[in-house]
This record gives structure tokens, sequence and C-alpha cells, in this order.
RNA sequence: GGGGGUGUGGUGAAGCCUGGAGUUCACGCCGGCCUGUCAAGCCGGAGGUCGCGGGUUCAAAUCCCGUCAUCCCCGCCA
């Protein structure tokens, strides 16, 4: 079989008996419709239409009968009488829920008093005069409608069903239109699109990589990219100054309510770029996408926050700026406190910090409950204190506290009478991170109506684990502010880094890079990578930086997360036409699945005999 | 890796705490009636190994243990 023009009219010879199958008479596919079924308005009363779609509901009252047909453009009301048309009247006989449909009629006027507000289309209706099953429909797995709660896995088992539901549709809409945004607010600004590898060299610094057995060299592996990172740079080596891409991005890790295994960024970089290089190119893009799902106007420049600042005030990296209940410093309040735990913990070191919850009335369970979370996350304990309406505080570490202590209290907090505090005395890292935590738990508001944007700059170069070891907060790649400072203050030093935040989510994030193989070799010594290691992982990188590398920046911003926030969406799976569970697991199509022994042959690839016999015993319930 | 929630006809829920006949509600499905509905209405009907396995008990959807799936959180995610 070639390819060629006579393959072509087969296709099309297969078509048309196709159609002839399924109507009793030849389909022109080009002259199904001559109209869309949500579009169409009083002006259009009149006219003659042919429509095609699915049967949304159909009511059939004996003498007429109606069927809501639904296209992408939305739906409208058909009116069948069967006495007037009785051949009409036989295929509506047989209509259910999701057939596939043509129609032609004639768009009407409703009669007065059925005119439906709650439609775009309610003021008309089409009196049908032929109809068609163009392809019936099996009894549903799950109504097509946003009202039920259907279980995930079956929606994902049926994503194609899922789809046709207008919540959906409208997420798949929302998401294309964002996707348009980004792309005319790059192109306006002068940005190349290029595509990058998606079979790339594994170098395992952050997530683990998904991998790719190769065939042609056995016992080697592809990764898939965890970002471009790496070949954007490449690219402004190789002078392309103002990159851009829609990119696929794999990170083998758990996942979450905003984590895919795959998802998508808004990738860019830019030569002779400094950070607010970055912003001004980033500020637009983002604020196009904000306008085109919500229709509003995002101030810029964007508000900006230090790590510092933001960790300080607000307990984490990413702070939710839609609500105060800021943390309070109480090292001062309590240095000299009569309440042991928090004396030791400031003589040792620690932090001491509160958040004012406001009034809350909880009860003593609510109130366990709140301890018990802050232990979960990793806390020794959680103070909590209530001001009572006559100034006297409530809190069982009341008694280890004098008069003045407590006025202390109280003023630092700035608590008002009925107000309920939040105290927490640890390492300043595990203080900060628990009231962050229970900010969020109490302060958060639902949804996402409002959008509070920020910046924020200047994280340290290096996380340093509780082992005292020093991984890259960012990525290796970044440039810190000063060498010598990093060299010599690796846990203090701060990098030419920034994430992008939105509603207490991190939408994405980026920095200067380094673009000197001296500085480099600088950042891998200290993360005590060897010069051979190094040179086996990122050598063919860093011999590009040889090369003129031009000072450049970059940046990278989360699609799904983005549209997920904008469409007031719980997680991020309700944005992406086909997402996997949290194992991994794509109910629809049974992936990741068992291959040929064949296939495994080629790629030189024997399974463990423990993971074999697992593969042969298993066959999940439910 | 750890903690928590959920699993009941095709769908969504109630029943579980306090064991006593697969019981109930809504939607869907099948059949019938019906000329203005729009989540149509009315009448009738079918449909379930209560995720799976084990235990306790005279008796388990219900209590206990294990396991699987799924969702949320912690860890993890440069």
């Amino acid at each position: 079989m070639g390819v060629g023009p006579g393959d072509h009219e087969g296709l099309e010879i297969r078509r048309r008996v196709v159609g002839r199958c399924a109507g009793g008479r030849e389909v022109d596919q080009a002259s199904l419709r001559s109209a869309r079924a949500g579009e169409l308005r009083a002006s259009d009363a009149g006219t003659d239409v042919k429509l095609a779609g699915w049967v949304a509901t159909r009511r059939d009252h004996g003498g007429v009968v109606f069927i809501d047909l639904r296209d992408a453009s939305g739906r409208i009301q058909a009116v069948i009488n069967p006495e007037e048309n009785p051949a009409v009247g036989t295929v509506a006989d047989v209509l259910r829920d999701e057939y596939c449909i043509a129609l032609s009629g004639l768009v009407r006027k409703r009669p007065e008093g059925t005119i439906n507000p709650d439609l775009p289309t309610g003021e008309v209706e089409v009196a049908v005069t032929e109809l068609r099953v163009l392809s019936p429909s099996e009894p549903l797995p799950f109504q097509i409608d946003d009202r039920a709660d259907v279980d995930e896995g079956r929606r994902l088992e049926f994503r194609y069903l899922d789809l046709r539901r207008p919540r959906m549709a409208a997420n798949l809409v929302a998401r294309s239109r964002a996707i348009a945004a980004m792309r005319t607010a790059m192109v306006d600004q002068g940005f190349l699109e290029v595509e990058t590898p998606t079979l790339v060299k594994s170098t395992p610094e952050g997530a683990r990589d998904v991998l790719v057995p190769s065939r042609l060299r056995q016992g080697s592996f592809y990764a898939l990219p965890q970002s471009p990172q790496l070949f954007k740079q490449l690219l402004m080596v190789g002078g392309v100054e103002r990159y851009y891409q829609i990119a696929r991005c794999y990170r083998d890790e758990d996942f979450r309510a905003d984590r895919q295994i795959e998802f998508t960024q808004l990738d860019i970089e830019g030569a002779f770029w400094g950070r607010e290089d970055v912003f001004a190119a980033l500020e637009p893009a983002v604020a196009a996408v904000a306008r085109a799902l919500r229709g509003i106007e995002i101030p810029a420049p964007f508000p900006r926050l230090t790590w510092a600042e933001s960790m300080a005030r607000f307990g984490t990296d990413k702070p939710d700026l839609r609500f105060g209940m800021e943390l309070v410093e109480l090292s001062d309040v309590f240095a000299g406190s009569g309440f042991r735990a928090f004396a030791d913990v400031l003589a040792a070191g620690g932090l001491v910090a509160g958040i004012d919850a406001g009034r809350r009335d909880l009860s003593r369970s609510a109130l366990d409950a709140l301890v018990e979370r802050a232990r979960d996350l990793g806390a020794r304990g959680l103070v909590w204190i209530v001001v009572e309406d006559d100034g006297t505080l409530r809190s069982p570490i009341a008694k280890f506290l004098g008069d003045e202590e407590q006025a202390a209290l109280v003023s630092a907090m700035q608590a008002s009478p009925g107000d309920l505090l939040l105290i927490v005395g640890d390492r300043p890292k595990v203080t900060r991170l628990v009231l962050g935590a229970l900010r969020l738990d109490l302060g958060r508001p639902e949804g996402h109506d409002e959008l509070r944007f920020l910046w924020v700059t200047d994280f340290p170069v290096f996380a340093v684990g509780d082992d005292g070891s020093l991984s890259p907060e960012h990525h290796p790649f970044t440039a810190p502010y000063d060498i010598t400072e990093m060299r010599d203050h690796p846990a203090e030093a701060l990098s030419r880094a920034y994430d992008l935040v939105l509603n207490g989510v991190e939408l994405g994030s980026g920095s200067e890079r380094i673009h000197d193989p001296r500085v480099q070799k600088e950042v891998f010594d200290v993360l005590g990578i060897s010069d051979r290691e190094a040179e086996s992982r990122f050598g063919w990188f860093m011999r590009a930086l040889r090369y003129g590398t031009p000072p450049h920046a970059g940046f990278a911003v989360g699609v799904d997360r983005l549209v997920m926030i904008l469409q007031n969406e719980p997680n991020i799976r309700e944005v992406m036409p086909f997402p996997k569970t949290q194992s991994g697991y794509d109910p629809m199509t049974n992936s990741p699945s068992a291959v040929d022994e064949l296939q495994l042959v080629e790629l030189g690839i024997d399974l463990r005999p423990d993971v074999r016999e697992a593969l042969a015993t298993d066959s999940p319930d439910g």
C-alpha cells in the first residue's frame, strides 16, 4: 500500500459508504451543517438550517417531542410533531441521550410563554423537517451533566464522555485560549518559538527522570525532559536571544492535586537579560491569559517580596496574599519567659512566633485538633491562647506568664478581645513551616475569585538539609549574587532566582543563569560534585559556555496551574484533557502496562524475577 | 515511605457509630400514557457477591485484621 492520491479517493468512498449505511442515504459530510446550535437567535427566525450534534435531552410528550441538540457551540431546542411528519416522528422515537444526529428545520420564534430565559438560544426553536441518526449511543456509564459528582476513576475511564460535560468543555476552551494568549504575547514581543528534544540525556539532579530505553544502544537510556532548561540555555549560546516554547515536561515524583507526571510550561529565555527583563516579558503574557479567561486587567508590575521577608511574614516561599494573619515574631516577648519551653527554645537559637487567627470560638476538641495538626507538621507542640472579652488570657500556659508578659504578647500581636492566638516555639524552619500551614488552614479563601500575583525574589543559593548537606534551592545553573560569599557562607548566600506566585500557588520559577564556566565549576564544587562527575553529566553543557556565552536569564510558568486557578478548579486534572490518577495510571487505556517479551528482548531488558512474579500474580480488584 | 477520607444496582447518596431479610431516596435504563416541555410529568418494571480476602458472632454492608483502588495531606517535587 503506497501513499498517493488513490488512497485519498479510497478514504472518501469509505466515508460515503459509512454515511449511506447509517442514514439509509448518502451523507454528504461537507454539508451536514449550515449553522451552529448555540448561535441561533431571534434574528434567525424564518431561516432554514441544517444542524448536527448530540441529543442532550429528549422530552417526549406523545403529540410533540422536544430534542435539545448540543454541539460545541451550545444547545438549541428542536421540536418534532409526529402527526405532521410521521417519518421524522419514527426517527425521534429511537433517539436516546447522546445519539449523534443531523437534522434540517425551520428556525422560528417560540410561542408566547414558552421562552426559556436560561438558554442563550431560548427565544427560538427549530421545527424539524428531516431527522437522521448519524451514530447511536449505548446507555451512558454516567450522565453528561455537571450536577452529579461522578467518581473520578470512572470519569477518566470514559474521559471522551466526560469532556462533553459543560464544565470540562469550558476548561478545554479556557486552556486553548490561555495558550493562544501566551503565544500572541510572546510573538508580539519578538520571541522565537523553538522546539527542544523530548528524548534527552538523563541528568538526575532534582526530580526522578522518566526513562526511555534505547534499542540501538542497548543498556542505555534517554530521559524525558524535566524541563528544557539546558537546551534553552544552549539556544542563548546559539544566538536565538529570545526563546519561548509551550513545553511538555516530565517529573517522576509522587502526584498531588497540582502535580502530574507530565505537565506543560510556558518556557522563556532571553540573552543579555537580567531579572527586570524577565519580569517585563512575562507580566504581559500572564496578564493576557487573565484577560482571556477572566476578562480582567491585572495591574502590573506585580508586587514583589524577598524570600526572607516572605518566610518571616508568611512562613512560606509562596505566600497567599489574599488575607492577613501574618506571622509575628515573639522572641522579645518570651526571652525571659516563665514558660520554660519557649525560654529554652530561644536560648537554643530557636524562634517563637505566632499568628492571630481572629475570633474563632473553637471548642476544646477543635483546639486539640489544631495542636495535633501542628505536631503532624513537625512541631513539638502548639500553644493556643484565647483573649477573653475582659482582656484576660485563657490558655493551658496562662499561669506561666506574668502580667507584663501577657500585656506584651497582646500588644505585639495587636490582639483584640475574642481573638485566638496560636504560638509555636521551635527551630526557625519548623516554626515558620507550621505557622504558615496553620495560617492557610484557618484563613485561606475558598476558590480563586480574587487574584494576587507576586514575585518572590532573592532565594538562597542552596537549601540546607537536616543533615547539613547542600542542594540547589533552584537549580545548579542559577547565578549567585556573590561567588565569594557563596563559597565562604554557602548556607546564607543568595541567588538571582525568583518565583511567580498566585494565591499561594507556585506558578513557576526562573533565574539569571551562570554564563561563566568557572562560576559553574565553583557551584559544582560547593555541591560536592567532583570534576569527573561534572564532566560526565554536564561536560557537554559546560563546554558550550566556553564559546562566548551571553549573560542570560529566563523563566517557566506552569500552564496547568495557571489555568486551574483562573478556572477556579480544585486540581490540575480538571484542566488536563487526559490526566492520570495519583498512582500514574490511565484507567481509559490501562496504561502503564506490560509489554511483549519480544519488545524487551529488542531493548536488551530483562525484568527482575520478583517483578516478573508480581506481574504474573497481579490481578487488582475493584 | 507515612497519616487521613472514600468504596453500597449504570450514576449520586442514605444505611455503618448502636450487627438482625439487599432496605430507602434521587437520577438513569426498559415498557406504557401524554400536544409546550426545557433536570418535563404520570403509571408499571428490571437491575446489586454492599471493592476483595480473612476473622469475631447464632447472625456482618455494619465490628476487627489484611489487601486493592481512588482522593487529600506530610515526605518527595533542581
